[in-house]
DNA sequence: CGAATGACCAAGC
DNA sequence: GGCTTGGCCATTC
């Protein structure tokens, strides 16, 4: 079964990632900044495994620009396909500039 | 309640 | 420059 995604920071970190804008992606770190500590990346991906239709977790990728997803259940070719869809450009190397559409942390701790 | 896991990140060697 | 260790939070057994 599903987990209960019932956990504050759970419904936190769905917040955040819905306010990531099309087009855009923020790395585990940011959302976990946007937490308040970093160092809650790792439940961030928990959250993320429950991953609500709600929730464009598709935006969500690690800190190297890259989908961390593949881990899962082969869900990198969805995510890879709808970040194009957003105009999202791939890397050769199949990862995202965060440069170009890392998305700024203050977006996201504008609650 | 205690131990183990998890789609992570940063620092250390 | 690449690999290893530690750390925090939440969920599950």
């Amino acid at each position: 079964m599903l987990q209960s995604p019932e956990g504050k920071t759970f419904q936190k970190i769905y917040q955040i990632v819905r306010r990531v804008p099309a087009g855009r992606v923020v790395t585990y770190g940011q959302i976990a900044s946007a937490l308040g500590t970093r160092q809650l990346a790792r439940t961030v991906g928990w959250a993320m495994r429950a991953c609500p239709d709600d929730v464009p977790w598709h935006r969500v990728i690690n800190s190297q620009g890259a989908i961390s997803t593949p881990r899962i259940t082969g869900t990198a070719n969805l995510q890879k396909a709808l970040l194009e869809a957003e105009g999202v450009e791939f890397r050769v190397d199949g990862t995202i500039d965060l440069h170009l559409y890392g998305c700024s942390a203050l977006v996201l701790e504008d609650l």
